[in-house]
DNA sequence: CAAATTTGCTAACGGTTGTTAGGCTTGCTA
DNA sequence: TAGCAAGCCTAACAACCGTTAGCAAATTTG
Protein backbone atom coordinates (compact mmCIF):
# COMPACT_ATOMS: atom_id res chain seq x y z
CA UNK A 1 0.00 0.00 0.00
CA UNK A 2 1.46 3.30 -0.88
CA UNK A 3 2.61 5.45 1.96
CA UNK A 4 -0.35 8.18 0.86
CA UNK A 5 -3.01 5.51 1.19
CA UNK A 6 -1.41 4.69 4.98
CA UNK A 7 -1.81 8.71 5.75
CA UNK A 8 -4.87 8.78 4.10
CA UNK A 9 -6.50 5.46 6.41
CA UNK A 10 -4.75 6.43 9.84
CA UNK A 11 -5.88 10.16 9.51
CA UNK A 12 -9.70 8.34 8.72
CA UNK A 13 -8.93 6.05 11.81
CA UNK A 14 -8.52 9.66 13.49
CA UNK A 15 -11.15 11.58 12.39
CA UNK A 16 -13.70 9.37 13.18
CA UNK A 17 -12.44 8.93 16.85
CA UNK A 18 -11.88 12.73 17.47
CA UNK A 19 -12.94 14.32 14.86
CA UNK A 20 -11.47 16.13 12.13
CA UNK A 21 -10.81 19.74 13.99
CA UNK A 22 -9.46 17.77 16.73
CA UNK A 23 -7.22 15.95 15.34
CA UNK A 24 -3.70 17.64 14.91
CA UNK A 25 -1.17 17.29 12.00
CA UNK A 26 0.70 16.69 14.50
CA UNK A 27 -1.74 13.77 16.44
CA UNK A 28 -1.42 12.32 12.93
CA UNK A 29 2.24 12.57 12.41
CA UNK A 30 2.35 10.25 16.11
CA UNK A 31 0.21 7.99 14.84
CA UNK A 32 2.37 7.34 12.04
CA UNK A 33 5.75 7.59 13.79
CA UNK A 34 7.01 10.35 11.89
CA UNK A 35 6.94 14.39 11.90
CA UNK A 36 3.98 16.32 11.46
CA UNK A 37 5.98 18.30 8.40
CA UNK A 38 6.85 14.88 6.89
CA UNK A 39 3.39 14.41 5.98
CA UNK A 40 3.60 17.18 3.27
CA UNK A 41 5.90 15.29 1.24
CA UNK A 42 2.45 13.35 0.54
CA UNK A 43 -0.31 15.78 0.70
CA UNK A 44 -0.75 19.14 -0.11
CA UNK A 45 -3.17 19.98 2.84
CA UNK A 46 -5.29 18.49 6.18
CA UNK A 47 -8.39 18.82 4.14
CA UNK A 48 -7.05 16.98 0.94
CA UNK A 49 -7.76 13.85 3.27
CA UNK A 50 -10.68 15.02 4.83
CA UNK A 51 -12.29 15.76 0.92
CA UNK A 52 -10.81 12.34 -0.72
CA UNK A 53 -12.17 10.30 2.43
CA UNK A 54 -15.63 12.20 1.84
CA UNK A 55 -15.95 11.75 -2.05
CA UNK A 56 -14.48 8.64 -2.42
CA UNK A 57 -16.95 7.07 0.08
CA UNK A 58 -20.00 9.40 -1.89
CA UNK A 59 -18.85 7.83 -5.29
CA UNK A 60 -18.60 4.22 -3.51
CA UNK A 61 -22.21 4.80 -2.14
CA UNK A 62 -23.63 5.52 -5.65
CA UNK A 63 -22.25 2.70 -7.40
CA UNK A 64 -23.92 0.43 -4.74
CA UNK A 65 -27.02 1.64 -5.47
CA UNK A 66 -26.29 1.83 -9.06
CA UNK A 67 -25.84 -1.46 -8.94
CA UNK A 68 -28.97 -2.42 -6.36
CA UNK A 69 -31.04 -0.53 -8.51
CA UNK A 70 -30.11 -2.26 -11.82
CA UNK A 71 -31.70 -5.00 -10.69
CA UNK A 72 -35.33 -4.03 -11.21
CA UNK A 73 -38.42 -5.52 -8.85
CA UNK A 74 -41.25 -4.01 -7.28
CA UNK A 75 -40.84 -0.72 -5.32
CA UNK A 76 -40.23 -3.30 -1.99
CA UNK A 77 -37.34 -5.38 -3.90
CA UNK A 78 -35.69 -2.22 -5.21
CA UNK A 79 -36.07 -0.45 -1.84
CA UNK A 80 -34.63 -3.81 -0.12
CA UNK A 81 -31.48 -3.93 -2.66
CA UNK A 82 -30.89 -0.21 -2.00
CA UNK A 83 -31.29 -1.22 2.16
CA UNK A 84 -28.69 -4.08 1.65
CA UNK A 85 -26.33 -1.60 -0.48
CA UNK A 86 -26.11 1.09 1.23
CA UNK A 87 -25.06 -1.19 4.40
CA UNK A 88 -22.54 -3.17 2.75
CA UNK A 89 -20.71 0.17 2.04
CA UNK A 90 -20.96 1.35 5.50
CA UNK A 91 -20.32 -2.22 6.90
CA UNK A 92 -16.62 -2.31 4.66
CA UNK A 93 -15.59 0.87 6.08
CA UNK A 94 -17.06 2.24 8.66
CA UNK A 95 -14.37 4.38 9.85
CA UNK A 96 -14.22 6.13 6.04
CA UNK A 97 -18.27 5.89 6.72
CA UNK A 98 -18.02 7.79 10.13
CA UNK A 99 -15.97 10.50 8.68
CA UNK A 100 -18.45 10.44 5.22
CA UNK A 101 -21.60 11.21 7.73
CA UNK A 102 -20.23 13.64 10.36
CA UNK A 103 -17.08 15.39 9.14
CA UNK A 104 -18.05 16.60 5.59
CA UNK A 105 -19.14 20.19 6.99
CA UNK A 106 -15.33 20.91 7.74
CA UNK A 107 -15.16 20.70 4.16
CA UNK A 108 -14.47 24.40 2.68
CA UNK A 109 -16.07 25.71 -0.45
CA UNK A 110 -16.95 24.79 -3.18
CA UNK A 111 -16.60 21.05 -1.56
CA UNK A 112 -18.64 21.74 1.15
CA UNK A 113 -21.92 23.01 -1.69
CA UNK A 114 -20.84 19.53 -3.77
CA UNK A 115 -20.86 16.86 -0.99
CA UNK A 116 -24.36 18.55 -0.01
CA UNK A 117 -25.68 18.07 -3.31
CA UNK A 118 -24.07 14.85 -3.84
CA UNK A 119 -25.59 13.99 -0.58
CA UNK A 120 -29.53 15.30 -1.65
CA UNK A 121 -28.99 13.02 -5.33
CA UNK A 122 -28.23 10.09 -3.06
CA UNK A 123 -31.35 10.70 -0.72
CA UNK A 124 -33.68 11.36 -4.22
CA UNK A 125 -32.86 7.95 -4.99
CA UNK A 126 -34.17 6.41 -1.75
CA UNK A 127 -37.19 8.87 -1.75
CA UNK A 128 -37.74 8.28 -5.75
CA UNK A 129 -38.39 4.24 -4.96
CA UNK A 130 -40.07 4.93 -2.32
CA UNK A 131 -42.78 7.22 -4.18
CA UNK A 132 -42.95 4.20 -6.59
CA UNK A 133 -44.19 1.93 -3.76
CA UNK A 134 -46.53 5.04 -2.80
CA UNK A 135 -48.13 4.72 -5.97
CA UNK A 136 -48.05 1.21 -6.17
CA UNK A 137 -50.14 1.00 -3.03
CA UNK A 138 -47.13 -1.53 -1.96
CA UNK A 139 -46.42 1.10 1.03
CA UNK A 140 -48.29 3.65 2.63
CA UNK A 141 -46.26 5.92 4.36
CA UNK A 142 -47.37 9.76 5.18
CA UNK A 143 -44.63 11.28 3.49
CA UNK A 144 -41.89 10.04 1.22
CA UNK A 145 -39.42 12.38 2.11
CA UNK A 146 -39.74 11.50 5.55
CA UNK A 147 -40.05 8.44 5.51
CA UNK A 148 -36.67 8.40 3.11
CA UNK A 149 -34.53 10.09 5.77
CA UNK A 150 -35.96 7.93 8.79
CA UNK A 151 -35.31 4.54 6.96
CA UNK A 152 -31.39 6.27 6.06
CA UNK A 153 -30.69 7.71 9.27
CA UNK A 154 -31.38 4.15 10.87
CA UNK A 155 -28.71 2.82 8.52
CA UNK A 156 -26.82 5.35 9.25
CA UNK A 157 -26.09 4.44 13.09
CA UNK A 158 -24.43 1.20 12.05
CA UNK A 159 -21.14 3.00 12.18
CA UNK A 160 -21.26 3.42 16.11
CA UNK A 161 -21.59 0.05 17.48
CA UNK A 162 -20.80 -2.36 14.11
CA UNK A 163 -17.97 -4.49 14.22
CA UNK A 164 -16.41 -7.12 11.65
CA UNK A 165 -16.13 -9.90 14.25
CA UNK A 166 -19.33 -9.23 15.85
CA UNK A 167 -21.93 -12.15 15.85
CA UNK A 168 -24.62 -10.19 12.96
CA UNK A 169 -22.59 -10.31 9.17
CA UNK A 170 -23.43 -7.41 7.33
CA UNK A 171 -25.50 -9.15 5.26
CA UNK A 172 -27.51 -10.29 8.24
CA UNK A 173 -27.59 -6.94 9.10
CA UNK A 174 -29.04 -5.76 6.08
CA UNK A 175 -32.32 -8.11 6.57
CA UNK A 176 -32.48 -7.32 9.79
CA UNK A 177 -32.59 -3.88 8.68
CA UNK A 178 -34.94 -4.06 6.20
CA UNK A 179 -37.94 -6.16 7.87
CA UNK A 180 -37.76 -3.79 10.81
CA UNK A 181 -37.97 -1.08 8.32
CA UNK A 182 -40.35 -2.16 5.62
CA UNK A 183 -42.47 -4.52 8.35
CA UNK A 184 -41.86 -2.44 11.59
CA UNK A 185 -42.29 -4.33 15.17
CA UNK A 186 -45.66 -5.17 15.69
CA UNK A 187 -46.83 -8.64 15.19
CA UNK A 188 -48.41 -9.40 11.58
CA UNK A 189 -51.46 -10.26 13.43
CA UNK A 190 -51.97 -7.75 15.59
CA UNK A 191 -53.61 -4.88 13.25
CA UNK A 192 -54.41 -2.84 15.95
CA UNK A 193 -53.13 0.59 15.01
CA UNK A 194 -51.41 3.37 17.18
CA UNK A 195 -54.02 5.70 18.32
CA UNK A 196 -52.77 9.22 16.26
CA UNK A 197 -53.17 13.06 16.16
CA UNK A 198 -52.96 12.57 12.26
CA UNK A 199 -56.31 13.92 10.86
CA UNK A 200 -55.83 11.47 7.51
CA UNK A 201 -57.21 8.44 8.36
CA UNK B 1 -32.37 35.87 31.03
CA UNK B 2 -29.17 35.85 33.12
CA UNK B 3 -26.00 36.77 30.82
CA UNK B 4 -25.04 33.52 31.14
CA UNK B 5 -27.78 32.30 29.63
CA UNK B 6 -27.56 33.93 26.85
CA UNK B 7 -23.88 32.89 26.61
CA UNK B 8 -24.93 29.08 26.86
CA UNK B 9 -27.45 29.43 24.16
CA UNK B 10 -25.09 31.38 21.78
CA UNK B 11 -22.52 28.83 22.37
CA UNK B 12 -25.06 26.29 21.62
CA UNK B 13 -25.78 27.85 18.26
CA UNK B 14 -22.21 27.78 17.32
CA UNK B 15 -21.38 24.24 19.01
CA UNK B 16 -24.33 23.26 16.44
CA UNK B 17 -23.43 24.57 13.19
CA UNK B 18 -19.63 24.61 13.44
CA UNK B 19 -18.96 22.02 16.04
CA UNK B 20 -17.48 22.24 19.23
CA UNK B 21 -13.87 22.27 18.23
CA UNK B 22 -14.02 24.74 15.35
CA UNK B 23 -15.72 27.60 18.02
CA UNK B 24 -13.16 29.76 19.39
CA UNK B 25 -14.12 31.57 22.14
CA UNK B 26 -13.45 34.60 20.29
CA UNK B 27 -15.94 33.47 17.60
CA UNK B 28 -18.47 33.41 21.02
CA UNK B 29 -17.66 36.31 21.79
CA UNK B 30 -17.74 37.90 18.36
CA UNK B 31 -21.29 36.63 18.27
CA UNK B 32 -22.61 38.11 21.39
CA UNK B 33 -20.70 41.81 20.56
CA UNK B 34 -18.11 41.69 23.62
CA UNK B 35 -14.51 40.58 23.80
CA UNK B 36 -13.32 36.44 24.70
CA UNK B 37 -11.95 37.56 27.63
CA UNK B 38 -14.98 38.94 29.22
CA UNK B 39 -16.70 35.91 28.45
CA UNK B 40 -14.41 34.82 31.43
CA UNK B 41 -16.92 37.13 34.35
CA UNK B 42 -19.62 34.12 33.55
CA UNK B 43 -17.80 30.65 32.88
CA UNK B 44 -14.95 28.56 33.96
CA UNK B 45 -14.23 27.21 30.82
CA UNK B 46 -15.19 26.95 27.23
CA UNK B 47 -16.01 22.80 28.34
CA UNK B 48 -17.93 24.25 31.23
CA UNK B 49 -20.70 25.44 28.61
CA UNK B 50 -20.24 21.48 26.93
CA UNK B 51 -20.97 20.10 30.07
CA UNK B 52 -23.80 22.37 31.09
CA UNK B 53 -25.85 21.74 27.23
CA UNK B 54 -25.19 17.93 27.47
CA UNK B 55 -25.76 16.95 30.73
CA UNK B 56 -29.36 19.60 30.87
CA UNK B 57 -30.12 17.72 28.00
CA UNK B 58 -29.87 14.31 29.78
CA UNK B 59 -32.07 15.59 32.22
CA UNK B 60 -34.70 16.70 30.25
CA UNK B 61 -34.68 13.31 28.19
CA UNK B 62 -34.85 11.18 31.46
CA UNK B 63 -37.62 13.30 32.64
CA UNK B 64 -39.40 12.91 29.54
CA UNK B 65 -39.41 9.17 29.82
CA UNK B 66 -40.49 8.97 33.29
CA UNK B 67 -43.79 10.74 32.24
CA UNK B 68 -43.97 8.85 29.50
CA UNK B 69 -43.81 5.01 31.01
CA UNK B 70 -45.42 6.28 34.30
CA UNK B 71 -48.69 5.95 32.35
CA UNK B 72 -48.77 2.51 31.92
CA UNK B 73 -50.24 0.15 29.19
CA UNK B 74 -49.06 -2.10 26.66
CA UNK B 75 -46.10 -2.15 25.30
CA UNK B 76 -47.38 -1.11 22.18
CA UNK B 77 -48.51 1.86 23.94
CA UNK B 78 -45.46 2.82 26.17
CA UNK B 79 -43.02 2.85 23.05
CA UNK B 80 -45.39 5.12 21.30
CA UNK B 81 -45.80 7.17 24.41
CA UNK B 82 -41.65 6.83 24.90
CA UNK B 83 -41.02 8.11 21.09
CA UNK B 84 -43.58 10.91 21.86
CA UNK B 85 -41.35 12.21 24.66
CA UNK B 86 -38.19 11.67 22.85
CA UNK B 87 -39.20 13.82 20.10
CA UNK B 88 -41.22 16.35 22.40
CA UNK B 89 -37.31 17.08 23.39
CA UNK B 90 -35.47 17.00 20.36
CA UNK B 91 -38.08 19.46 18.74
CA UNK B 92 -38.59 21.58 21.68
CA UNK B 93 -34.80 22.49 21.65
CA UNK B 94 -33.19 21.71 18.30
CA UNK B 95 -29.70 22.86 18.70
CA UNK B 96 -28.84 21.49 21.99
CA UNK B 97 -30.23 18.17 20.94
CA UNK B 98 -27.43 18.29 17.87
CA UNK B 99 -25.07 19.67 20.32
CA UNK B 100 -26.22 16.48 23.00
CA UNK B 101 -25.87 14.19 20.29
CA UNK B 102 -22.75 15.28 18.42
CA UNK B 103 -20.69 16.82 20.65
CA UNK B 104 -20.60 15.44 23.81
CA UNK B 105 -17.29 13.58 22.79
CA UNK B 106 -15.65 15.79 23.26
CA UNK B 107 -15.78 16.30 26.55
CA UNK B 108 -13.14 15.22 28.80
CA UNK B 109 -12.97 12.96 31.67
CA UNK B 110 -14.83 12.26 34.01
CA UNK B 111 -17.55 13.62 31.85
CA UNK B 112 -16.94 11.89 29.57
CA UNK B 113 -17.56 8.62 30.71
CA UNK B 114 -20.39 9.47 32.98
CA UNK B 115 -22.16 10.58 29.61
CA UNK B 116 -21.80 7.51 27.97
CA UNK B 117 -22.86 5.65 31.48
CA UNK B 118 -26.20 7.89 30.98
CA UNK B 119 -26.45 7.29 27.64
CA UNK B 120 -26.87 3.52 27.81
CA UNK B 121 -29.04 3.90 30.65
CA UNK B 122 -31.48 5.72 28.55
CA UNK B 123 -31.00 3.61 25.50
CA UNK B 124 -31.93 0.73 28.40
CA UNK B 125 -35.11 2.42 28.68
CA UNK B 126 -36.19 1.56 25.10
CA UNK B 127 -34.60 -2.06 25.43
CA UNK B 128 -36.57 -2.81 28.29
CA UNK B 129 -39.90 -1.81 26.49
CA UNK B 130 -39.20 -3.38 22.86
CA UNK B 131 -37.80 -6.70 25.72
CA UNK B 132 -41.27 -6.46 27.02
CA UNK B 133 -43.06 -6.51 23.99
CA UNK B 134 -41.57 -9.22 22.36
CA UNK B 135 -42.42 -11.47 25.16
CA UNK B 136 -45.91 -10.20 25.17
CA UNK B 137 -45.93 -11.12 21.27
CA UNK B 138 -46.66 -7.86 20.83
CA UNK B 139 -43.27 -7.00 18.49
CA UNK B 140 -41.46 -9.64 16.63
CA UNK B 141 -37.89 -8.35 16.28
CA UNK B 142 -35.00 -10.21 16.07
CA UNK B 143 -32.81 -8.17 18.57
CA UNK B 144 -34.32 -5.52 20.90
CA UNK B 145 -30.89 -3.93 21.38
CA UNK B 146 -31.15 -3.87 17.80
CA UNK B 147 -34.00 -2.56 17.61
CA UNK B 148 -33.77 -0.20 20.18
CA UNK B 149 -30.69 1.69 18.33
CA UNK B 150 -32.87 1.44 15.18
CA UNK B 151 -35.29 3.55 16.38
CA UNK B 152 -33.45 6.07 18.30
CA UNK B 153 -31.42 6.69 15.59
CA UNK B 154 -34.43 7.67 13.08
CA UNK B 155 -35.65 9.83 15.48
CA UNK B 156 -32.21 11.68 16.56
CA UNK B 157 -31.87 12.92 13.02
CA UNK B 158 -34.74 14.93 13.38
CA UNK B 159 -32.87 17.76 14.38
CA UNK B 160 -30.52 18.29 11.14
CA UNK B 161 -34.34 18.81 9.29
CA UNK B 162 -36.97 20.46 12.15
CA UNK B 163 -37.77 23.90 11.67
CA UNK B 164 -40.45 25.22 14.02
CA UNK B 165 -42.22 26.98 11.43
CA UNK B 166 -42.66 23.51 9.02
CA UNK B 167 -46.13 21.93 8.53
CA UNK B 168 -45.58 18.58 11.01
CA UNK B 169 -46.13 19.46 14.35
CA UNK B 170 -44.12 17.95 16.60
CA UNK B 171 -47.35 15.50 17.92
CA UNK B 172 -47.44 14.72 14.37
CA UNK B 173 -44.16 14.00 13.18
CA UNK B 174 -43.75 12.03 16.75
CA UNK B 175 -46.97 10.17 15.38
CA UNK B 176 -45.58 9.60 12.41
CA UNK B 177 -42.74 7.96 13.33
CA UNK B 178 -44.73 5.70 16.04
CA UNK B 179 -46.72 5.13 12.83
CA UNK B 180 -43.49 4.16 10.83
CA UNK B 181 -41.32 2.15 13.14
CA UNK B 182 -44.41 0.40 14.74
CA UNK B 183 -45.97 -0.62 11.33
CA UNK B 184 -42.91 0.07 8.60
CA UNK B 185 -43.95 1.00 5.24
CA UNK B 186 -45.48 -1.76 3.72
CA UNK B 187 -49.48 -1.82 3.59
CA UNK B 188 -51.25 -3.94 5.90
CA UNK B 189 -52.93 -5.97 3.10
CA UNK B 190 -49.65 -7.59 1.88
CA UNK B 191 -48.68 -9.70 3.90
CA UNK B 192 -45.38 -10.95 1.36
CA UNK B 193 -42.07 -10.48 3.90
CA UNK B 194 -38.90 -9.82 2.07
CA UNK B 195 -36.88 -12.36 0.72
CA UNK B 196 -33.88 -13.08 3.73
CA UNK B 197 -30.79 -14.30 4.46
CA UNK B 198 -32.08 -15.41 8.03
CA UNK B 199 -32.33 -18.89 9.01
CA UNK B 200 -34.49 -18.02 11.78
CA UNK B 201 -38.15 -18.37 10.21
C1' DC C 1 26.45 1.76 -10.90
C1' DA C 2 24.13 6.16 -11.60
C1' DA C 3 19.99 8.77 -11.66
C1' DA C 4 15.71 9.68 -9.98
C1' DT C 5 12.18 9.29 -6.81
C1' DT C 6 10.38 8.53 -2.31
C1' DT C 7 10.45 9.44 2.39
C1' DG C 8 11.81 11.68 6.20
C1' DC C 9 14.24 15.20 9.01
C1' DT C 10 15.13 19.97 11.58
C1' DA C 11 14.04 24.61 12.06
C1' DA C 12 11.03 27.95 11.75
C1' DC C 13 7.07 31.08 10.15
C1' DG C 14 2.90 33.70 11.19
C1' DG C 15 -1.27 33.03 13.13
C1' DT C 16 -4.71 31.24 16.49
C1' DT C 17 -5.92 28.98 20.75
C1' DG C 18 -7.93 29.08 25.73
C1' DT C 19 -7.14 31.58 29.53
C1' DT C 20 -5.43 34.98 33.30
C1' DA C 21 -4.44 39.52 35.54
C1' DG C 22 -5.74 43.81 36.58
C1' DG C 23 -8.42 47.80 35.99
C1' DC C 24 -12.41 50.75 34.46
C1' DT C 25 -17.29 51.90 34.13
C1' DT C 26 -22.09 51.33 35.10
C1' DG C 27 -26.13 50.76 37.94
C1' DC C 28 -28.19 49.08 42.08
C1' DT C 29 -28.39 48.99 47.14
C1' DA C 30 -27.61 50.24 52.13
C1' DT D 1 -23.91 59.25 49.04
C1' DA D 2 -20.73 55.51 49.68
C1' DG D 3 -20.06 50.85 48.55
C1' DC D 4 -20.62 46.89 46.06
C1' DA D 5 -21.26 43.86 42.40
C1' DA D 6 -21.92 42.95 37.44
C1' DG D 7 -20.12 43.39 33.16
C1' DC D 8 -16.72 44.46 30.02
C1' DC D 9 -12.23 46.18 28.68
C1' DT D 10 -6.99 45.94 27.21
C1' DA D 11 -2.82 43.49 27.35
C1' DA D 12 -0.64 39.59 27.50
C1' DC D 13 0.80 34.62 28.38
C1' DA D 14 2.31 30.10 26.83
C1' DA D 15 0.94 26.66 24.00
C1' DC D 16 -0.46 24.92 19.78
C1' DC D 17 -1.94 25.29 14.86
C1' DG D 18 -1.14 24.18 9.64
C1' DT D 19 2.31 24.78 6.68
C1' DT D 20 6.92 25.96 4.13
C1' DA D 21 11.96 25.72 3.10
C1' DG D 22 15.87 23.34 2.63
C1' DC D 23 18.38 19.30 3.16
C1' DA D 24 19.69 14.28 3.90
C1' DA D 25 19.09 9.52 3.68
C1' DA D 26 17.00 5.60 1.63
C1' DT D 27 14.91 3.12 -1.99
C1' DT D 28 13.60 2.31 -6.62
C1' DT D 29 14.44 2.59 -11.39
C1' DG D 30 17.22 3.00 -15.71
Amino acid sequence: MSRKKQIEQTATALFKSKGFSATSMRDLANALGIEAASIYSHIKSKEEILQRVCFRMADEFFEAIDAAEATGGTATERLQHAITAHVQVLTNNTEASAVFLHEWRHLSEPYHSQFLSLRDTYEARFRGIIKTGIKNEEFMVPDEKFAALTILSGLNWIHTWYKPEGKMTPAEIADNLSLMLLMGLKTKTDTTLPKSHLTTP
